[in-house]
RNA sequence: UGGGGAUUGGUGUAACGGUAGCACGGCUGACUCUGGAUCAGCUAGUCUAGGUUCGAAUCCUAGAUCCCCAGCCA
């Protein structure tokens, strides 16, 4: 053992799981009709994962968002997860819409869900896709299937209401009452079809599973497995007036898609034996193989057997700890309240901790994948230091975002030993992360603009920037000296007089005799031209809530608001900024493969979503383009108009130092 | 009080009866035309009490603490 080996990366608990299930056998090997399904046949890449995947131990996961909101960053952790697994092992991994409750979901929430999961490179229609499906596609067959179990005596049509089921629930070691638990097969059968049929008005009567009214776990206490509601769907339109329970159709729609490893989050946990009671009830008299394997899915055409036709496929439910990062809300209900009462602009309102807000705020879609994948996957309740979300996206941003120059809080200087109207063109490297993207010229002249907060008057020690009498480098342009200050009324400075060194044009220092530069200047500051610089809008974002867990104090997380989350600045930048920066808009896809064709809102059309262009502000930290610019900057504001967001600051170990004293 | 989970440095995560490791943070220092980046070093941990064992984060017993569940939400 001489050479270093590089270490294996270490599995986590749901890989430790799958690797088991491939050495056993436990989910059989893709076939070739199998292997294809749910892709885009012109898609070369996908054609040879496919080929390499026939005969390879199946793996297939899915993302079943709901889609009642704007998907977030504990969402883009599933994904990544889900993706990341059927990727990782040479499966599928499918979208679902879980839309069994059109009191929530909009359309607007499918068509966003589409772009964030394709932003995030999840593509289900991909090498490693298995296509895109809708819980409401199936219901039908769940219909079929609610049939059979009251045929079986396993289901019954419960005409309580919501208040007398919750009256009769019981307690723990006090059993659930229904008067209706006996009711014949015929009766409900046919109660079933009139509720079907909108025969009956919302709330009057459910199906029901007939489990055990006693069971300390409540989920089994005979569950709703149907609910009366005469409203549209967003995606099956008018065609029910009765929709699943998802406790009912979740297990259904893994089993029909032949998922083998459902993941989902811990609340689940007590809820997989209902979901194993239904499958095992669904295959109880029928043929095949129970509990793995396929079975009468999408995409097999098993030949019927048992009284009922073959056994379905039984997916295995593994259960994970969510995501929960410091300083934001994740329920969706906050959210969507956030939204309604305005506190934040809608849903991509970049201080939203939503996939969209985040991709507007600047946020790359490899940092929000490398952060997921960082912090692993446990069943432990874990509190992520927010810090590290932010920490992904300077080190993406470091090594691809363009250099430019740009102040915040101008403080204007006059270069008293350089001639009127007198312009030079300085070599600026565009990033010194990444030489290949080369240089570019930035103007100078005798009147300039630098931070406020890079001149004292009275300066501590070790403040190595602007002060009288003290010398600073102009980042690639010449040290200067401060030789006066001109100040207002108030007392407060507003010009700072300054004499350049000609013989340091660039920034360099000119070397003595022994090779050495002749003196040492510390600090760089950076600076743009009066003359030149362009207007900016910018937007300075802070933390949305102010304590680590919002709510934990009061019970009420929007208790913790940060009233000073947003602060919008007139900023001075690079004029280079206005002929090169703007939001572009991406097609992630253009074809999508979809369970219900041409009807999806998604086969409408290429799937569009903005992307900023995102520079570094040298010395500040990075930002990006807001739509809200002007047409010639790819947005929809006000036309000449250029609004840039504070993505994330540089680390600033003075501003911690200075803070401290 | 019934049921279901969890507990390893400040934070996150490995180790599956055999040297408690990694990442982030923090602290030093080097380097630097961004007080950025980079590089090097340091820092600090098995919830508690018993037990089994040559040997326990890991197995057993008892306890503590935290999270989830009693929607016709998902």
């Amino acid at each position: 053992m001489s050479h270093a080996e590089p270490a294996p990366r270490s599995l986590n608990f749901i890989e430790h799981v799958i690797e088991g299930d491939n050495a056993s056998g436990k989910w059989g090997a893709w076939t070739r009709q199998d292997a294809a399904s749910g892709q885009d046949a012109s898609n070369p890449d996908a054609h040879a994962a496919t080929e390499a995947r026939i005969g390879k131990p199946r793996v297939h996961t899915r993302f079943p968002p709901e889609p009642n909101g704007y998907l977030h960053v504990g969402h883009a952790k599933s994904i990544c997860l889900n993706f990341g697994l059927a990727r990782a092992y040479g499966g599928k991994f499918n979208l679902r819409f879980d839309d069994t409750n059109p009191a929530k979901e909009e359309r607007e929430y499918i068509q966003a869900i589409l772009r964030d999961v394709l932003w995030l490179g999840a593509d289900w229609s991909g090498p490693f896709g298995g296509g895109l499906y809708y819980s409401s596609d199936y219901f039908e067959r769940m219909y079929e299937w609610t049939r059979e179990l009251i045929r079986k005596g396993k289901a019954y049509v419960c005409g309580l209401t919501a208040d007398e089921v919750s009256q009769r629930r019981g307690k723990p070691g006090v059993p659930a009452t229904s008067p209706f638990r006996d009711r014949p097969a015929e009766d409900s059968l046919r109660l079933l079809e009139e509720m079907r049929d909108g025969k009956h008005p919302d709330g009057s009567m459910t199906v029901r599973a007939r489990i055990d009214l006693g069971s300390p776990n409540f989920n089994l206490r005979d569950p709703v497995m149907y609910r009366i509601l005469h409203q549209a769907h967003p995606h099956a339109g008018g065609k029910w007036c009765i929709y699943p329970m998802y406790d009912w159709a979740h297990g259904l729609e893994d089993s029909l898609e032949e998922i083998t490893h459902s993941i989902c989050t811990l609340e689940f946990e007590d809820h997989r034996p209902l979901y194993d009671w239904f499958i095992d009830a669904i295959n109880e008299a029928r043929g095949g193989a129970k509990g793995s394997g396929p079975g009468a899915g999408l995409h097999s055409q098993g030949s019927a057997k048992g009284e009922f036709g073959p056994a379905i496929h039984h997916a295995q439910q593994i259960e994970f700890a969510k995501l929960i990062p410091t300083y934001t809300v994740m329920s969706k209900r906050n959210l969507l309240k956030l939204v309604q009462d305005g506190t934040v602009k809608g849903w991509d309102d970049p201080r939203m901790p939503t996939i969209a807000g985040m991709r507007r705020r600047g946020y790359p879609a490899e940092s929000l994948r490398d952060f997921c994948l960082g912090v692993g996957v446990t069943k432990a309740d874990s509190l992520i230091d927010v810090g590290r979300l932010e920490n992904a996206v300077r080190h993406t941003l470091n090594r691809s975002a363009p250099r430019v120059m740009g102040v915040l809080r101008p403080l204007k200087v006059v270069i008293d030993n350089w001639s009127e109207g007198k312009t030079d063109e300085l070599d600026f490297v565009i990033n010194p992360e990444d030489p290949s993207a080369g240089k570019r010229k930035v103007p100078f002249g005798r009147e300039l603009f630098i931070e406020q907060d890079d001149f004292m008057e009275n300066p501590p020690r070790k403040f190595f920037r602007l002060a009288p009498g003290q010398e600073v480098r102009l980042r690639w342009a010449y040290i200067i000296k401060c030789v006066g200050v001109e100040k207002d009324a108030a007392g407060s400075v507003v010009l700072v007089r300054c004499t350049h060194d000609p013989a340091t044009r660039g920034g360099d220092i000119p070397l003595g005799p022994d090779g050495k530069p002749v003196r040492k200047v510390q600090g760089t500051i950076h600076w743009v031209s009066a003359a030149h610089a362009a207007r900016a809008r910018v937007r300075l974002f802070d933390r949305l809530f102010t304590a680590e867990e919002p709510g934990k104090r009061t019970g009420n997380a929007l208790d913790d608001l940060n009233p000073r989350s947003l602060e919008e600045v007139e900023a001075l930048v690079d004029p280079w900024l206005v002929k090169n920066a703007k939001v572009r808009t991406r097609t992630p896809m253009e074809t999508v493969h979809c369970s219900s064709g041409a009807d999806s809102p998604a086969a409408k059309g290429p799937i569009t979503c903005p992307e900023p262009d995102r520079v570094q502000f040298e010395r500040l930290g990075y930002f990006c383009v807001d739509p809200d610019s002007g047409p010639e900057f790819g947005g929809t504001g006000q036309a000449g108009m250029l609004v840039l967001n504070r993505t994330v600051t540089l680390k600033d170990t003075w501003a911690r130092e200075s803070g401290k004293a």
